[in-house]
DNA sequence: CTTTTTTCATACCGATCGATACGAAATCAT
DNA sequence: ATGATTTCGTATCGATCGGTATGAAAAAAG
C-alpha cells in the first residue's frame, strides 16, 4: 500500500538512513556529544559531510535523532521482556541481565546507557536535550510502574518501586560504564531484586525516625 | 616546623593554588570535561594561561587533580556522616540528603556527581582518568562496607549493602542531573533504607528461582 | 536529447581549540 | 645597586572544530 512510494525525482540518496544513524549512534554512545567530532561521524556513518547535513540537519539534530531512536529501542526492549506477568521478579531479573549485557557489551570499551551519558554531555547543549532525556526516563518509570501495578501493587507502591528501580538501573549503567564486572552487576541486582517485598500492596513501611532527614 | 619553608626564590605566585583548584573544579563539574574550554577554565579560576601551565600542567592532568581533590573531599564527607554509629539507618538518610543537596545546587544548573559526570567524560582521556574514577567508587563502597559492618552486618552482607547503596546513589546524582525534584529524590532515598534489612547479619535472602537469570 | 531536481565529492570557510614564545614584572641572593 | 629565578600578560601558533559553497553525478520528467 504505502510502499517506497515508487521514486522520488533527483539522484537516490545512496545510503540507509537507519544504518545511518545506527552507526552515528554507537559514536555518540561511545564518545559522547562534544568528542563525537563530524570526521568521526561521517567515517562511522559512511557518508560525506554535506550527505549528513541534508539528511539529518546540524549536529545537535542528529544527536536528538539518535536519542530518540534509541530511547524507543530501550523502551520497547524493557516493556517486552516486563510483559511476562507469570514471574514478576523473574521478569524483572532478565530485564536487568539483557541491559546489562547491553551496556557492559565490548563496542570495545563498555559503554553504559546512552541516555546517562546523555544527561552528562547534553550540557551545550539546548533544553531540548535535557528535556528528551527526562522524558526518556519517565517513560522508563511509567513502563515499571505499569509492571509493578500488574504484579500486584497498589499504584502508590508500583510508583514508588518503579523510581527505586529505575534509580538502581542507572546505577548499573555508570558503574557499567566505569568497567565494573558484569557477574558482579549481576549479583546486585539479584540482591536488589529479593529486596523489594513484593507482597504488599502499598507503600513499604518506613522506619519511625524517618523525619529526622530535614 | 614545616611552615611555609620561607619563601622560594623568584616571583611570587599571585593566586591562591586551592582556590583556582576549586573554580576550576567547579567548571568541569558544571561543563564537563571537553566543553570547559581553557578560556572558561581561566575565567573562572581567575589566572592566566601561562600561569595555569606553570602550576599545574596541562589541562588533563588539571582535571586529575580536580577529580583526586573532590574524591578526598567526598570521602571525608561521607565518613563524616556515617562515623556516627548511634543509628545507623538514620546516618546513612543523612549521608544521602547532604548528597542530594549538594547534587541538586543550583550552580546554576543541578549537577550530579562529578565523579559520575567524569565517568562519562573521560573517553578522550587516558586509562588514568578511569582509575582515578573507578579508584574514588572503590573508595566509596568502602567506606559503606565499614559502616554497614559496624552497623552490625557479617563482611558478606556488608559488602552486599555497601554495592547496593553505591549503585544507588550513583542513580540518585544522575537523577539529580536530569533536574529530578529534590523531595523525590530524598523520598526515593527513605523507601531504599526502609528496604535494605538490617537485622540480619548474612546476605539477605535470595529468591529460589534466582539462577533462572542466565 | 534537454531540463529539472536531488545527492554527493572536494575543497574550503571563519571560529575556536589547547598549548606556547616572548618579554616585562616581581622577588631573592649577593 | 646587579644577576638569577620565577611568575604573569600579551600575542600568537598550528590543529581541529562545526558548517558550507561549488559543481559534478545520477535519477525522473519533458
Amino acid at each position: 500500500m504505502k510502499k517506497a512510494a515508487a521514486r522520488p525525482p533527483g539522484r537516490p540518496r545512496g545510503f540507509d538512513v537507519d544504518s545511518a544513524l545506527d552507526a552515528a549512534t554507537q559514536v555518540f554512545w561511545a564518545r559522547g556529544y562534544s568528542d563525537a567530532s563530524l570526521d568521526d561521524l561521517t567515517a562511522a556513518m559512511a557518508i560525506s559531510r554535506p550527505s549528513l547535513y541534508g539528511a539529518f540537519g546540524d549536529k545537535q539534530a542528529l544527536y536528538l535523532k539518535c536519542i530518540a531512536r534509541y530511547r524507543g529501542w530501550v523502551l520497547g526492549a524493557i516493556g517486552a521482556t516486563l510483559a511476562d506477568a507469570a514471574d514478576p521478579p523473574n521478569a524483572l531479573r532478565r530485564m536487568f541481565a539483557e541491559a546489562i549485557a547491553l551496556y557492559t557489551a565490548p563496542a570495545p570499551e563498555p559503554r553504559g546507557c546512552l541516555l546517562a551519558s546523555a544527561s552528562v554531555s547534553e550540557a551545550p547543549l539546548s533544553p531540548e536535550s535535557r528535556e528528551s532525556v527526562a522524558l526518556a526516563l519517565a517513560s522508563v518509570e511509567a513502563v515499571l510502574a505499569d509492571f509493578f501495578h500488574r504484579a500486584g501493587l497498589a499504584p502508590d507502591g508500583a510508583a514508588e518501586r518503579a523510581r527505586l528501580t529505575a534509580t538502581f538501573l542507572y546505577g548499573i549503567s555508570g558503574r557499567a560504564r566505569l568497567g565494573v564486572n558484569a557477574q558482579i552487576l549481576r549479583d546486585d541486582v539479584g540482591r536488589f531484586v529479593a529486596l523489594l517485598d513484593w507482597g504488599r500492596r502499598g507503600p513499604a513501611p518506613i522506619d519511625a525516625d524517618r523525619d529526622n532527614i530535614a
